[in-house]
DNA sequence: AGCGGAAGAAGTGTCGACAGCAGGGGAGAA
DNA sequence: TTCTCCCCTGCTGTCGACACTTCTTCCGCT
């Protein structure tokens, strides 16, 4: 409490959020952890940077899409700096880079926040990776051996065992995966690249999206009937089936904002 | 090998290049100055930073897609921030951008250089770049008004007229003002901005694909049909063409990197 | 009481400096 | 002469500092 800032929320400072420090263990970290990882992934794609700059995006990124750090808020970069003891130069590079990826706004000459997606740049973002992953299945059916596939369905197995149990979360990271591995199997990293930009900025909604029953059903039959058409190399069909799905998550996610937040207007 | 680099092949210091400066003004600056306008509209989509990173960026990106800065060509910071004037500190933030970008390779720990695209590379980005370009042929169709196709048939028709001079110069700017309005047409600014990436990316090589006749023939043929397609709103047949034309582009440029440096090995 | 403006606090963009790694060039060996 | 190893130079990543801009708050004026 040195500074008394009647400021807004900051939630960057380092008590008030995301350090473990003290008693404070109410959210799961596990899942922090996983999106480090994703994200870790797709930020040192290729070298392994064990960079400083690398190390504090791939936090910072993972408290974005845990929820943690909430659309709006800010992150000035002195605050975090101090929170990662660093100076600010990794500091202002680690946010450049979640710009780039779409996680944090940099208005010139103002402070950092995380980005707030408004409804129409979220159905861009559905509609673009529905027509990469159309790409992907198509490259991924002309490339994976039979063996690759049988692992895919393996995952798919995995995801439909977990929705059955009821395990969202769960659920959740295998589909994660079975994307991950789809992609890997297209064969094409610039695809892949793309693709994985693409993912981080629709994975602050894919969970919501999720937590609907019926639509956890359509999509593991979405699955099921991908890795068929995989198996049977109908490119046509694979690609239609990836694209019916993500426009169906689309429109599950939408009917969704629209409820929860009809007039709370998630700017944009 | 053939190497330029003792040590400070680097073409990036003062006199050494793209200074307009003294005497040299034997490479037309008009095309430099374009492909500063394209990537500083890249890179600055929305907001206006008059930013010394984003001038920075530009400048260097330019002379990248001129091939002033051939592939491989050191991009050491110190020189760069001697040349511009600056500190490292706005450099090393626009090298950053154009890795991101992929005009550039930051390998950790050593000095920055010109990317090399290998053949592998060029071909992903251009499927990727096919399978953009329909989804966004798609949602024009869908989306723009009859006066705004009406202006790409304008555009088209300047294409030919340039093509017909022999101009190619004129009918590579066109060409690439017809996409860019294409895209803008999509209404989708995510769409636009990947797309803009990758065409920075290509941008290198469009310039060669088009020097050949036949190819010119076949996408004058293409964008008039694309046109036709949009007015007549069919969709399927707009993305199909758009698709073909670009895969046509890949085809022609593999040839042509195959036949000019079959063993030269541009390495990936 | 409410509003406009000034002063102060805070934060961004940029700078020059420094420690440590990486590669080039020279010394020494074969 | 040619190959190998080590030192030296140079460059990167990081740091703390500073000027200028923006935001906040408090004061005086209406």
């Amino acid at each position: 409490m040195n500074a008394p800032r009647t400021r807004r929320g900051t939630v960057g400072r380092d008590g008030a959020v995301s350090r473990p420090a003290s008693g404070r263990k109410a959210p799961p970290p596990a899942n922090l952890e996983r999106f480090r990882a994703v994200i870790h992934r797709v930020l040192s794609r290729g070298e392994e940077h064990p960079s400083l700059v690398t190390e504090i995006a791939c936090t910072l990124g993972a408290e974005i899409l845990e929820g943690l750090l909430p659309p709006g808020c800010d992150l000035n970069s002195v605050e975090l700096a101090r929170r990662f003891r660093t100076s600010r130069t990794p500091t202002r590079e680690a946010l450049a880079i979640l710009e780039k990826e779409g996680l944090v706004e940099i208005p010139p000459r103002r402070r950092p926040r995380v980005a707030r997606h408004g409804r129409a740049e979220i159905r861009e973002i559905y509609h673009v990776r529905a027509a990469m992953l159309a790409l992907v299945a198509t490259e991924a059916g002309e490339h994976a051996a039979p063996a690759e596939i049988a692992e895919l369905r393996e995952i798919a197995v995995r995801m439909a065992a977990a929705a059955a149990k009821g395990d969202a979360n769960d659920y959740f990271w295998n589909n994660v995966r079975f994307h991950e591995r789809l992609a890997e199997l297209s064969r094409n990293r610039t695809l892949q690249r793309l693709l994985d930009s693409l993912m981080l900025r629709s994975l602050r909604f894919r969970r919501r999206t999720l937590s609907q029953p019926e639509r956890i059903q359509r999509s593991i039959a979405d699955h099921a009937r991908l890795v068929g058409a995989l198996e049977d190399r109908d490119l046509g069909l694979a690609a239609a089936l990836v694209r019916s799905n993500v426009l169906g998550a689309l429109r599950s996610l939408e009917a969704l904002l629209e409820a929860e937040g009809g007039a709370r207007g998630a700017a944009g």
